[in-house]
DNA sequence: TCTTGGTGTATTGTATACCAGAAAGAAAGC
DNA sequence: GCTTTCTTTCTGGTATACAATACACCAAGA
């Protein structure tokens, strides 16, 4: 590492020399954001409602098993704590936080109101060639070919909500909402297949392209608002393995 | 410890029993926590837009202070940053964060967002007495109190938009909203002296509980989403002192 | 056999020492 | 006098050592 930063010198200060530039000089890496990033995506990609979902964090262990020191891991997991995704007990232990039912529903009914207010902006915002594009992510799925392609679809679909946050302008809004779907994205990927789902839910999608298309604020934000609030009628309904 | 388990027990199993009862049992101290708590109290209270206000932060200086080590700081300072109220600068320090203007307009934004779903939700589960308390908050308020005592009128008016976000009987939204007040609170309090805002904002309240009263979803919702509106076109226009 | 007390171990909380990078100031060369 | 470079110092980043607590296990006595 040091001869890189030495030969980038060279070259720097010699033009001539012929040393060997290493290039974009990667990022500035700091562990704990590392381990931020890393316990982050681990976190997020297990599916934590098994019931044999191993809950618990080791310092220890993970200081072991990535050659590091536990300082940057307290670090990164004190700013998971803060994020909602592990609970630390004094003395006890850090715990990946498993989300209630009712905490879950919470979440869909935030995110209802950060996605119809982001359609509803993105009535204003959007050009009409970003709304055109949406339709694109359709152009070769119908409800049924969705059921049968469910995982493939589940991710079209999180696109799609993804787009219409990003067609409103806010970037906060897309963050907080993008921050709220790690928590309900394998809630989300679950009830996608059940009953059908699936092929309401590219109806209704379509519906609010339509709605984007007319500049309609109202009633864009209205379908999507109620898109997501019939997840949340599913889920009340339907789910029974969250506490 | 197992004494007051026990004695509980006992007094439970037999009330004639004088077993002794120790309490509550105390909180938790955590010195990571109570940093956090105390520095997050620090930087929201004062004024940080002033041109004078010193937005470093020094961990040693601070460890120094408070005669603790720095280990415990650096995790509170994690969880700030992860907050945003800090940002850490890798070996160049830790920074108080200011607001640019953008990122204001859309904390208003995304507080409109979810201010209007809680008054949505509010208006189908909110109680009448619940929303007949909202109208003991301006009992002896009219627009032009209102602009004497100022101070005193602006603390009303968050708590007016605070029991809005209560009444929509949705946690997360309020949690999530008060998160936003935080950074928003210094540009409230300076705003809602300017021009005829106050007495505006009353009248708009007063609006909002009639819609609340009459339980309409759809006026409730649209008066609270253009009341915040109508503050983000106001700091859009008159505000200067942000980036 | 059951209860109770103690001890040992595992794990987190905190303190401290040291490292590397960056900024600022001093000194030297032009 | 200006620029450049070197050095000093300050700051956060990391590692490690120590302290405190929770939990489990074991032994002894009733």
């Amino acid at each position: 590492m040091d001869q890189n930063i030495d030969a980038a010198a060279d070259a720097e200060a010699d033009a001539g020399t012929p040393g060997l530039v290493v290039q974009p000089i990667e990022a500035n890496f700091s562990l704990k954001d590392r381990i931020y990033d890393s316990l982050k995506q681990a976190i997020t990609s297990m599916n934590i409602y098994a019931d044999d979902a191993e809950l618990r964090l080791d310092e220890r262990k993970l200081s072991e098993q990535l050659a590091i020191s536990r300082t940057p891991i307290r670090e990164a997991l004190a700013r998971l704590e803060q994020e909602g995704l592990v609970h630390i007990q004094p003395r006890k232990g850090v715990f990946i936080v498993r989300k209630t039912k009712r905490e879950v529903l919470e979440m869909v009914t935030v995110w209802a109101a950060l996605e119809s207010m982001a359609a509803r902006l993105a009535t204003e915002t959007a050009s009409d060639a970003e709304i055109a594009e949406l339709r694109t992510m359709f152009v070769d799925e119908d409800g049924d070919t969705a059921k049968a392609h469910i995982d493939e679809y589940s991710n079209k679909n999180i696109r799609f909500h993804q787009a219409i946050l990003k067609l409103g302008g806010c970037k906060l809004l897309q963050d907080m909402a993008d921050n709220l779907f790690i928590h309900m994205r394998s809630i989300r990927t679950r009830t996608i297949g059940e009953s059908d789902r699936a092929k309401r839910s590219v109806i209704d999608h379509l519906h609010i392209i339509e709605a984007l298309e007319a500049r309609d604020a109202e009633l864009a934000e209205k379908l999507v608002r109620e898109h997501s609030m019939n997840l949340a009628r599913h889920i009340e309904e339907h789910v029974n393995y969250l506490d």
